[in-house]
DNA sequence: TATTTTTGTTCGATGGCCTATCTAATCTGA
DNA sequence: TCAGATTAGATAGGCCATCGAACAAAAATA
């Protein structure tokens, strides 16, 4: 049964709207906000004072006149309101990012994994701590937490499975409530670090795009139509087992030539070893390549050409505007391209092909963590999803 | 920008959710209704009083006890709510369907099609008034009228390209509106048979599916998250460019081993006329097959493997919970289901593979049409789309 | 200094949904 | 037969939402 549809829920809507309109827009006034929502001013008027209420919202104490008549004052999102947690937990590596509610980073933090669930929680929670002292604030200001894993969450929070990690059926939203004692979301990484593009990275006015990421698989994020589409189960987005090359590479899966044994990191590193050449992970690969090490160049192209075909037809499917890679695939990005573009000019139909575009994400490293931050963000702002009968 | 969020959307959207409640259970009380929706009942009374202001609803006379307390008396749509008129617009036929508003079908009706514009629509209304007068009715009971077109549409009903009828940057939707005289919802008839098999078909309950028709090409509609998703150009769905055999036969776009090259009724066809085996259209075909005729079938089962090739990517990267063959492809779909099966087995992810269900749709020739009766069912009853940022 | 201009607040109107109460219609059981 | 129990639906009042219009506030301008 989907929500109920009343005026609580209006308000919560817009409550959002301006809040997201305010993040995006930094320094508004009411009357901007009221042109970015098409809200009456008179509701904004009373929007933010609840917002105020809610410590989510300050005026700035002086204004701003434009030309003439009564200034403007500007509204921040401030620091005082509190601050977000966001988390990628990885076997290799527990990485920590704190922000404030508006997204701006605040300090970074970084420490080995582990296998064990309890040792990582208990690293987790101290990393936290520590990142916490560093950046002058305690407990009292963080709203909520938000966590990327590599695995399938259900709608719950509780992970289903995690080969990586080697976890199964672990309620770990739950876990991590009773850690933390504070509001804590979870997500896949790969589906956070989508959730991130979107609000804090270059996908913030593309309601259509295909995020890509590459590590020890391939992975991928659909948002579609403004929302991210988990699928039927909550598996959508396994690009990584695309066919590429018939009768290619032994995957993992028991199948042959599936995308992720040409362009996953591990793939990567692992051919790249078969022509005698020695990298320790993904940077020293981008480094060999900027170095004009010929092979490296040639292997990255080949793996954009694979990677472009499976994405070809990905776009002929969804008619995407933007295609994001990030991850370790953002780190050989610049020479992935070439391969996949011309993949992509020559499999895709022609107007598709054209209109959409392939780009390297900014977001680095932090990407899966503020995916992480932009899931705690929803978790107390967002309103409920409402379903009407439709097309 | 989107749709301001005040009370009247809140009614709007309660009204549809209870008229498509009613429609989904014929006969419920207003208990029932509140039950289905979640709405207090108190809401309900006055959204059912509206909707009979509207004459959308009537209560019948007679009412039926359950067991002990006041009977409840039963809601329906009555067929004196008006009637919807549902057109599929080829080139070589213009069919017409008239239902209820609850989607029952009074009458069909078919007729050669025309490649000139001005001659089909002549045509169309010719077609639509004898319809009318046919069951009885006259254009004073028509609600709406919606159109499924072998073409590509923008938002605004405007037809971008149709390449089987030669049609270019035709304004259909408004050049329909004013020789009907009545409002008009148009759309491409493969997304339109996929919105039919939602409202009426078998996907009832169903938020997640790929609906595939072949016809001259290959057709897809993706239905994800409840919703039909168009894409950012409103091509999302083209399937038949996927590429399933490498260095394949030579298709119309350019390029070898598309699908639509093997599993279209005009594929087919011809891969079946190589052989020497003549058959007008694909229901010969389908009467060969069921005489047991062993290369036909041999094509067929041929056929379904590279369609559950391509299905098998999108069902891992999409993880649908159901695949609808529709069109042409139902006629033949008892033929092709075998090969098809076993590609998706083989070749999907193992835990996506067991949960997809595959299936013949029902609706038959009329799915266009009925796709026509939910676009124009959703014209005069859906709300606005509203945006929320998230994830 | 008075006027103009623009921003933001407040008030009343309107219209949703929901709780509580009331009415209607039937069954139950003595 | 008839009073009570039971359930369906209607109605009234409360609450809360957006919105239009009038109002107050603050600065530039003439």
């Amino acid at each position: 049964m989907s929500a109920r549809v009343n005026s609580a829920l209006i308000r919560q809507i817009n409550l959002a709207r301006v809040f997201h309109a305010l993040r995006e827009h930094p320094e508004s006034s009411q009357r901007d906000l009221g042109r970015l929502t098409g809200l009456d001013k008179a509701t904004i008027s009373t929007v933010v004072a609840q917002l105020q209420d809610l410590k989510l919202v300050e005026r700035s104490e002086q204004s701003k006149a434009r030309r003439v008549g009564r200034p403007e004052t500007a509204l921040s999102i401030p620091r005082s309101a509190g601050i977000l947690v966001g988390v990628r937990l990885e076997p290799s590596a527990i990485r920590v990012v704190t922000t404030t509610l508006a997204g701006a980073v605040l300090g970074h933090c970084q420490l080995a994994g582990s296998l064990d669930i309890d040792t990582a929680l208990k690293a987790l929670r101290a990393t936290v701590d520590r990142e916490l002292a560093e950046i002058g604030e305690d407990w009292s200001a963080v709203r909520a937490i938000g966590v990327g894993i590599p695995g399938l969450m259900d709608r719950s929070g509780r992970l289903v499975l995690a080969p990586n990690l080697g976890w199964r059926d672990v309620p770990i939203r739950a876990m991590l409530e009773e850690l933390f004692g504070c509001p804590v979301e979870v997500d896949n990484d790969t589906k956070a670090a989508a959730i991130a593009e979107r609000l804090f990275g270059m996908c913030r006015r593309t309601d259509d795009f295909i995020y890509v990421t590459g590590d020890s698989g391939v992975g991928g994020a659909l948002f579609l139509g403004g929302r991210l589409y988990r699928g039927a189960g909550g598996f959508a987005g396994e690009i990584g087992h695309t066919k590429v090359v018939p009768g290619g590479n032994l995957c993992g899966c028991g199948r042959r030539g599936c995308l992720e044994t040409y362009v996953s990191e591990a793939a990567i590193l692992r051919r790249l070893a078969g022509l005698g050449i020695e990298a320790a992970d993904i940077g020293a690969v981008a480094a060999l390549a900027e170095q004009g090490h010929g092979q490296v160049r040639d292997l990255l192209d080949e793996a954009g050409r694979h990677l472009g075909f499976a994405l070809s037809n990905l776009v002929n499917i969804l008619n995407p505007q933007l295609i994001v890679l990030g991850g370790n695939l953002a780190v050989v990005g610049a020479w992935l391209m070439p391969g996949l573009e011309r993949a992509l000019m020559e499999q895709a139909l022609v107007p598709l092909a054209a209109e959409v575009s392939v780009r390297v994400s900014p977001l680095g490293e932090d990407a899966v963590p503020m995916g992480g931050i932009a899931l705690a963000l929803d978790g107390f702002l967002a309103p409920p999803r409402l379903t009407v009968p439709r097309g």
